[in-house]
DNA sequence: TCCTTATTGTAACATTGTTACAATAATACG
DNA sequence: CGTATTATTGTAACAATGTTACAATAAGGA
């Protein structure tokens, strides 16, 4: 069970890590590295995940796009938002954190906050 | 270009009023009118959202959650959370507003707030 | 009742993601 | 360094969700 470095994980996380704070949709890293399998990309995104490398965020579209961790912590939880920008279509993590407050007895797991509009760069 | 009331609307509607504050998925009413045409059931629901009757939610899955509109405002603009429990696995619209800061020179167009966890229902 | 056309059903397709299994290549070990 | 083990990859096939084109149907006004 022992993980290898293989070109694939390096090219990918390369991808990643020059992205710095916006996010990517599988199918960008699928045209940017057309010499690696869907499939492929897919495992790597997902194990990147499990070893806490990266997480998953869920745009109101319904698509996945994929952000370097910076204090997600082991679970992943964040409770800060994405920011789509519906001009230049860039995504963007904020740092910014929200504070939710469930009603009494209800336990928070997970969040997925998403925010689409339109961002410093475009409103000039 | 008038509007016909059909038995399809119908009784999607009155699937969707009998939900309250739970919402549903395109498949939930495929399957509890299987008379209807899968097509038809999207294209309907699109059409209450377009009349203001319903908006959609997409859970941190990807998948679209349809809720009867409240105080939604012609243009969808809703502030509240959706949260899943991951037990019961019902989804409820939640009425608290969420107050968002984005950094100056960004616009705010539209939010999808999902939570997942426990419901008090579950917690006990 | 009849006519117009909004609405529906069918079939075909697109996108996103998953699974099974055989082929390949990264690493540990002699 | 060479070889064996097995983690990783590619292929093909499939599943879920949603959309489009077009012919058939039915709602509602005349």
């Amino acid at each position: 069970m022992n993980k290898r470095k293989t070109q694939s994980k390096k090219a990918i996380l390369e991808c990643i890590q020059r992205t710095g704070n916006y996010g990517l949709k599988s199918d960008n890293i699928e045209s940017e590295l057309p010499q690696f399998n869907r499939v492929t990309i897919y495992r790597i995104l997902q194990s990147f995940i499990d070893d806490g490398i990266i997480h998953k965020v869920i745009s109101d579209d319904g698509k996945s796009y994929y952000f370097k961790c910076k204090n997600c912590g082991e679970k992943h939880f964040h409770n800060h938002y994405h920011f789509k920008c519906n001009i230049c279509e860039k995504v963007e993590c904020m740092d910014n954190n929200i504070d939710v407050e469930v009603p009494k007895d209800y336990k928070i797991e997970h969040v997925n906050f998403w925010i689409s509009g339109i961002c410093n760069s475009c409103k000039k």
